[in-house]
DNA sequence: CTGAAAGCGCTTACAG
DNA sequence: CTGAAAGCGCTTACAG
């Protein structure tokens, strides 16, 4: 069957002897309408195979029931949860979701967002790539009327909505657990400090550390290491050091920590006796690898739900203005084997 | 700021003292507008911040640049990784992807289905959920005149454009492999067999069986063992049996294989010298288990890149009608130490 | 309860 | 090269 012109109201209208605003206000389930007449168009509707024109209908009604979502990368756990976690609160609305990826580049982090403001998004959740610190495109979002929740990446200076995790007191707690191992040297493998969750990490490394009395030592503490490669490659650095570290804290993700295990079980240092190992993220595998590791976890799929319902809450009162505000979401040290040299099960 | 009216090509036509149609030229860059008109109206619609109503024009151009997605679940490898693939190709093209997930459930997906085809996609790209046999929502797509292409899980009756694995192929090498590793009592956890990526699987798997003159033994073949869950209870009732195997195909996935994996270990069972695992798609944590799984590496990115490719393929001669074809990728057997027990690296 | 008309913001044949 | 007009498919005040 070839493409054939759609069913539109005006073929409903004119095979029942009425009006298209009659057909419209049945479809909408208006209350100003016979029931007879409801009943009528409902069922030639059915019979035609109507379906209903969104892009007209969004055009008119100047909304779009859609949702624009920019993250890094869709198939990194904490984002594909996030938009999970979204879709499912959506879904029961009709609303639809856009998805973008910006793959951490800021160019396309401001293309995609700009694609959306075309395409009348009603909201655009986002979080930032890493690359960039200019968020003129974000500061666009709002200024042209669409609602913007930003989410785990912020840019902290924008005042929008925010739904995050408290990464400083994860932080602060995982490395206490780690002292309290009797690590003692701890290293920390830092992500761009352009973006706050990584600076928000590191405070609470730094937190823990004085609350124990022990001392920052600045060579173990290693830039940019936050994918699995570079993860490794500030393991092989550190752990050639004179007086190399007993534990590492890959505060960047837990592909940097998957790096950080398979350097050193490469060099024979047994793991966690020799070095502990605390990552980030809690992504599935952290529970597979020998010995599994210990992670933070975000609940993302929460997190996905929290946006989701911030969003409905908020276009309810259409008229009051949006009150920036921070919703936090408070991450949970999942303690495993990498890290407990003292019991562990 | 609060939300105000948008700046339209008639606000710019105003301003410049011309009428809506040179503007309109003008911004899609028509040869026939005159280079300083052309000019004038990119800067004020600069100065304005003005972004094209694309509802409107795709309104008016009866097309909509946008692709629908419904996959049983987007944070899972093969589809977040189609997904990202079909995304890098159809950015370039200022495409919008709207993603559903149907969570497995048949009744979901239909929505789905019609959501999108209310939204007037250009084109639907499914994986269709493990529940369910009626596809006549899909030929609704066809007969909307909605491009549509199916992938990975198909409903094999209707004739639409497909990219698929060789799923009979990969399944075949694999036992293949385990027979060679000298594994004899191979058993089989099947998925749903309403798919026709299960039954192609379990095809596979009885060839090569005889082609190696190896008997069928029913009770090794476990139905719907599907998840992490159902395939460590499958295991556990296969290694409770009199003369059990000692070798496990978790065809279904490699969650699945992780059940067998688990339940082996914790049953003191050496893999892969007493028993051999084979799983099914790659996942990332299958190389970190240990030992690790050997597996099928679907190519998943690849395929969303084809898909995407397909589309735009046939979106340009728009004149032709689609010949329904069927575009296979050849999977590809990863072997690692699961089923290695004669030799590995 | 229903009809006639205007309009959402664009694009595009048709003239000139 | 530019303008005037119609139309994409819907919704909604305004009358009646």
């Amino acid at each position: 069957m070839k493409a054939k012109k759609r069913t539109t109201i005006y073929d409903i209208a004119e095979k029942l002897n009425i009006t298209a605003s009659s057909v419209s206000r049945a479809l909408n389930n208006s209350s100003h309408v016979n029931e007879e007449t409801k009943k009528l168009v409902l069922k030639t509707a059915a019979e035609l195979n109507y379906k209903r024109n969104i892009l007209a209908s969004n055009l008119r009604k100047g909304e779009s029931k859609t949702i624009g979502i920019v993250v890094p990368r869709i198939n990194q756990n904490i984002f594909s949860n996030v938009i999970a976690g979204i879709e499912e609160t959506t879904y029961s609305k009709d609303y639809n979701l856009i998805i973008c990826q910006s793959n951490e580049s800021h160019e396309k982090e401001v293309k995609s967002v700009n694609a959306l403001i075309n395409q009348h998004v009603d909201c655009i959740v986002i979080s930032v790539a890493a690359e960039g610190s200019d968020y003129s495109h974000l500061q666009n979002v709002i200024d042209h009327g669409i609602k913007l929740i930003q989410f785990d990446r912020v840019a902290d200076d924008l005042e929008t909505l925010k739904v995050l995790n408290d990464n400083h007191q994860a932080s602060l707690e995982g490395i206490t657990h780690m002292i309290e191992q009797g690590y003692k040297r701890i290293a920390l493998l830092e992500g761009p400090q352009n973006l706050d969750i990584f600076r928000q990490r590191k405070q609470g490394y730094l937190e823990a550390l004085k609350l124990h009395n022990l001392p920052v030592i600045n060579e173990l503490i290693i830039e940019n290491a936050w994918t699995k490669e570079l993860g490794a490659d500030a393991t092989r650095k550190l752990l050639n050091l004179p007086e190399p570290p007993d534990a590492i804290f890959a505060s960047t993700s837990d592909f940097s920590a998957l790096g950080v295990l398979e350097v050193a079980t490469s060099m024979g240092i047994k793991v966690p006796s020799d070095l502990g190992i605390l990552g980030y993220s809690n992504e599935p595998f952290t529970e597979l690898t020998s010995p599994s590791i210990t992670t933070i976890d975000q609940f993302s799929h929460y997190m996905g739900k929290t946006i989701a319902n911030l969003y409905f809450q908020e276009s309810e009162n259409k008229e009051s203005p949006i009150v920036p505000r921070t919703i936090s979401v408070k991450p949970k040290l999942i303690i495993r084997a990498s890290t407990s040299r003292r019991s562990y099960q």
